[in-house]
DNA sequence: TGTATTTTATTTGTCGACAAGAATTTAGTG
DNA sequence: CACTAAATTCTTGTCGACAAATAAAATACA
């Protein structure tokens, strides 16, 4: 491991540092290997990553533009804290998302986007069986944004991406282990809404999603109000 | 005008230069004074403003995130083209965000949020009597997205801006001038709209604003069709 | 004259350094 | 001992310069 600094070659090539340190402080961020209200040090990630500050800066104003952190000017910069108060706003963009991209996939999708979502499905089931929470997680929002990129609607596709992402933050906050037995129902239903999709179903497709996004946020919920001692932040 | 570069202080504020930079270059984007396609030269911009390349960049890098600019990595960044080809899919999004934000408005609105939004729809309504079609598109804008405000959820109106946004290019692209009358008719939309909002009619806010989202969709398509030569784009 | 190859030029990505602001510590005063 | 003010430290925002990647131009060759 000593030659990955004296020998290894630093050698990165012209544009992949941002990439780089974007995609490592996306996945960390999102994994809550930092936590929201985390502190974000510049120079701290330039020595980690052994590069300048310059690039480290423009992955964070993308994560910026994201809503992944939050920069106070002159001051500090900070992982960006999720808002449980006003998760009601969450839930309805969630489910309103649900519904749209799954009845845009029965109306526009092809025949490769079938396989993809599959396997995405495939990937879900996997991850239940396993008992896995975080890879369920992972891997149902894998499924659900290969559905919307099936629609065809970028603008839908952008904002469904940016609220799982939000939801595999909640979801971790939550969420340590799978005790019940909810998850095989959602195989289940992953399974009737590609039915639905491969027939071009559109109002089929629409009232599984919805059902099938309701039932998540039902449950999502009860483990708030379970936990909800977590509501009350500093 | 000289003493503009040699006596006047081009002291700004230590964080305002991005700032500045991108507000001006995202107005000129969106009125087509840097038409779709057009190159965006970093040091030239950097003389223009008398900076440095960092904070140019770091605007470019912002924009580039709202999707108004195009990076090429090593190569040219330019202004982002628009997308005649899938024009539909913007009018789902446009037509799902106007009945989503207005319903809820409805529903979650304050007494403050009516008086923002009565303001906007009197500008509107004045620019509507000027026959001023930039301004009409532009109050327009402000018009919805101060009703998408009162309705609080941040997922939708951040996606809504954008597609305004969006809407401000298209419109440019095709409007020269009003010939018709449909402008007075959406003012009369726009006041009925208010009137459900302000009676809290969820049901009625929504309709208005689908039937008010597919006149304009249809008024636009119009447009579309009368010159699609524009849409053989090489 | 047309094509391939080298050379030059332009533009972007990265770097190290410096300066401005804010937070913290230290000094000073009642 | 408490409270204010000056000084220091620390982090961020900006700068000018350099190097890599690409495009453009010039040269060589068939």
């Amino acid at each position: 491991m000593t030659d990955t600094e004296a020998n290894a070659p630093n050698e990165r090539k012209r544009g992949s540092g941002v990439r780089l340190v974007y995609d490592l402080l996306r996945d960390e961020i999102l994994d809550l290997v930092l936590p929201p209200g985390s502190p974000i040090d510049e120079v701290q990630l330039a020595e980690r990553f052994k590069m300048s500050r310059t690039p480290i800066r423009e992955a964070l104003v993308r994560l910026a533009g994201e809503g992944l952190i939050d920069t106070l000017p002159n001051r500090s910069t900070m992982v960006a804290n999720v808002d449980f108060l006003n998760m009601h706003t969450y839930f309805d963009a969630l489910v309103l998302m649900y519904r749209v991209t799954t009845q845009l996939a029965a109306k526009y999708h092809r025949a490769a986007d079938l396989d993809i979502i599959r396997g995405h499905q495939a990937d879900f089931a996997k991850a239940v069986e396993a008992q896995d929470a975080l890879a369920m997680i992972a891997t149902n929002a894998a499924f659900h944004l290969a559905i919307a990129e099936a629609g065809r609607n970028p603008y839908f596709t952008s904002l469904f991406k940016r609220i799982l992402d939000e939801g595999r933050r909640i979801l971790r906050l939550y969420y340590q282990s799978y005790e019940d037995r909810l998850p095989h129902r959602f195989v289940e239903e992953h399974n009737e809404m590609i039915e639905a999709i491969a027939a071009r179903d559109l109002e089929r497709a629409e009232r599984l999603a919805r059902e099938h996004a309701e039932q998540i946020v039902r449950q999502v919920q009860k483990l708030l109000v379970r936990d909800d001692r977590l509501e009350i932040r500093l």
